[in-house]
This record gives C-alpha cells, structure tokens and sequence, in this order.
DNA sequence: TGTGATGGATAGTATCAGTATCCATAAGCG
DNA sequence: CGCTTATGGATACTGATACTATCCATCACA
C-alpha cells in the first residue's frame, strides 16, 4: 500500500497520515526508494486505533502517543503496560480544592478503597483524580452524591471484572493489552453515552411535569 | 466584594475572572459607578461550577456557557434543561465509521433501547456517540465488549435511578436542576477515575504473572 | 493628594491538531 | 521517451481555545 491507498483504506486525508508519522503516533512504512514507502494492513490497523481514540474518545494526540508506545513495549509486564496507559490517560491537574476539602475527600477516598479491599499505589493518578472530585462536590454542596460512592463503586465493580473476563480470552499477550486498552478507552465512552440516555429516558417518566 | 475579594475568596486569577465575564459565563457584578462593581455570593459560586466544569471534567468554556445558560433559562420544564445540557455535552462528532458498520451498531443499540424500555428521542445526540462507538469497537477487532453492552446498561440504569433519587431530594427547582447537572457531568469524572481504580486493581491481582 | 485597585477594551501568547506548500524524485501510462 | 500524477520529507501556515498582558480613565481610601 501507497500512502494514498491507505488513506483511503482507512478515510483519513493524507496530510494528517503525514502528520501522525511525523508525531510518531505511526510507524514509517518501509522505504523502497528514498520516495517510495509502503505501508501494510498493521498500519491500517493502527490508524483506526488512532482515529477512534482521538475523534470518539477525544484523547489528545500526545496521550495517544504514549499509549500506543506502552502497547509497543510488549517486553515489560503486562499490568505496567496497562498501568503507564492509566498514566497517559490521566493528565496531571491543578489543584481545584481547598487544603481542608482536599484532606477531608483524601481520608474518604483512603477508607472506601481500604473498605473494597482494592490495592492501589498511592501515585495512581486516578487517586487524585477521585480525591479532587469528591472535594468538588462537597465544595459544591453536593454531598448527597458523595454518600453514593460505595454504590458507584459496587457498579464499577460489577462490570470492571466483566471486562477484564472478556478480555482474557484473547489468544495473544499483544492481543490482550490492545484489548484492554481499548476497552478501557472506548469503554468509558460507551458508559457516559449510555449513562446519558438513561438520565434522560429516567428524567423523562420522573419529571413530566416540572 | 469587588472583584479582587472575589478572586481570593475563589483561588481563580483577576483576569481569568474578567475573562469568564467577557465571555458572558458569569454574570456581571452591580455597578455603583462607571467603574465599581460589587459580586456576591451567587458569584463566587457560580465561578466554583465554572471552574469545577473546566479544570475537573475538561469541559470547554463554550460548553460551560451553554450549560449555565440551561440552568438560569428556569422558565424551561426541567426536563428540557435537563436536555440541553446533555446536548452541550455531546459535540456533534465526525462519523468515524463506514456505512456498514453503522448500519449494523444502530440496529443494536436501537434493540437494546427497546429491550430496556427506554424511552429516547432519536436526535439525542448521546445516541449517536453511542453508534459511532460500538462501531468503532467491531472495527477494531473488539467484538466480546460490544457483548456486554447490556451489562453496562444493567449497572448504569442501577446507579441512574439513585442519583435521581438522591437529587430530588433538593427542596427549590433551582437546586435541582443545578444538582442534575452538576451529577451529570461531576459524576462522569468520578466514575472514570473508579473504574480506573478498580481495573488497576483487578488486573494487578488477575496478571501477577505477565 | 497620591497610591493602588477597578472596569472595560484591545492585543498578545501558548498549545493543539491539523493543512498547505514546496521540492526533488519516482511510477504509471501512452 | 516524455508527461502527468503521486510520494516522502521538510517547513510554514492556519484556526480554535483559554487564557494573559497592557492600557487607561476613573475611583476608593489612607
């Protein structure tokens, strides 16, 4: 395949293709000739990869980068892969909350996480992530929703073994990483827009006539 | 206060607050001269949303605007606010996906509505991202999630139906509506950051060995 | 009376995700 | 063989977004 070729395979113009070469987000194609490369149904395969996280999921290209290098590193163990795709998929954020707030939603994030029994480094990115959140709700007086963490997490829970039951059946170590990856990104997108529909299907029957 | 207090009392920047005012995110402060205006309480809180939506959950300033329209537009059945702020939500995305496989997602997830007994408009712009995503997830070899759509829909209907118990539990129509709204889109980032929680922690359990 | 803050307007900046342009070369066609 | 079109690689440009910075004529307050 010719570069012009695989855009159209795939429906991404050919300057973006170049671009993503460029940023390294696609390997290069192998050189015939110092102007002649040629690409391979992997790459077609990877740029559907890329499209589907940066259009559908939104990721910005830089974490998109990083993902597919910890797919690629397919010499480190499994849950590192997995976890520097956490890392990329996290962005580091301002500190929103107040100091106080801040210690209060830290102390019960530690006990929900202590109560599941769930073992998590304390450098998750997720961690802090959950902790500002909390500590935005309660700032926000929205604290009924807070008491729901358990309940959240139960549902979490449920379909996060789900997943990764799913995911193991996959034959290969290469396989079950994209998989998972995959999973984790597009189904968080799959979970907002169903969370969506239902909000509104809910909302609908409960509050006919607000 | 003037805006000075304001900016202390939030931890937000003078000029990103002269900024969020341009911009018609924040209501102005009463003038008591051509160049003094006082801000009160309502506007520190309000600046809290607008800062909890664009730092904690990534959502862009624009969207903010419309979603904070929503919310002061009281006049609307709350269910029509409701649905405006969903649409804020959801860019309209690119199609990602070939004909045929959109064909064949929205089959599917037309099915599952109907199977649910959900009642959605066909425009609901959640839908559509909903499509694009179990198209893009049998394009990609990931065949098994897409199994599970029903039970993701299972656990999101189950923590739905107590977020909208707990929101209604809010005594003036102003606070409910900001409550749904705040659940909505707070809500999301929690929920994200749990399931990447409890992935980090199953898959360390599950893939000692990798 | 003068020092610092304020409202309002306008301009500038950094980052991101592409697009566009150029060029020397190569491939395919008649 | 010549001509058109495509290609790889480099560099430059663009439009959107979310702020920052600067200016200036007031204004409050010590």
């Amino acid at each position: 395949m010719r570069i012009g070729e695989l855009s159209r395979a795939t429906e991404v113009p050919v300057p973006t293709i170049k671009y993503y070469l460029r940023e390294g987000l696609l390997p290069a194609g192998e050189l015939s000739s110092p102007n002649q490369a040629s690409y391979g149904e992997r790459h077609a395969r990877r740029l559907r990869l890329i499209r589907a996280l940066v259009e559908l999921a939104q990721v910005p290209v830089a974490q998109v980068k990083e993902i597919l290098e910890s797919l690629d590193s397919d010499d480190l163990p499994l849950h590192e892969q997995i976890g520097r795709a956490h890392r990329a998929l996290t962005p580091t954020r301002k500190q929103t909350a107040s100091e106080e707030a801040r210690a209060a939603a830290t102390t019960q994030v530690t006990e929900l996480i202590t109560r599941r029994g769930w073992s998590v480094e304390p450098e998750a990115p997720a961690l802090a992530t959950l902790i500002e959140t909390v500590a935005a709700l309660r700032t926000l007086g929205q604290d009924d929703l807070v008491g729901f963490l358990d309940a959240y997490a139960d549902a979490v829970e449920r379909f996060t073994e789900l997943e990764i039951d799913a995911v193991t059946t996959n034959p290969t170590r290469d396989q079950l990483a994209e998989s998972v990856v995959i999973g984790t990104i597009l189904g968080e997108t799959l979970i907002s827009s169903l969370r969506l529909l239902a909000q509104e299907s809910i909302s609908a029957h409960r509050w006919k006539d607000h």
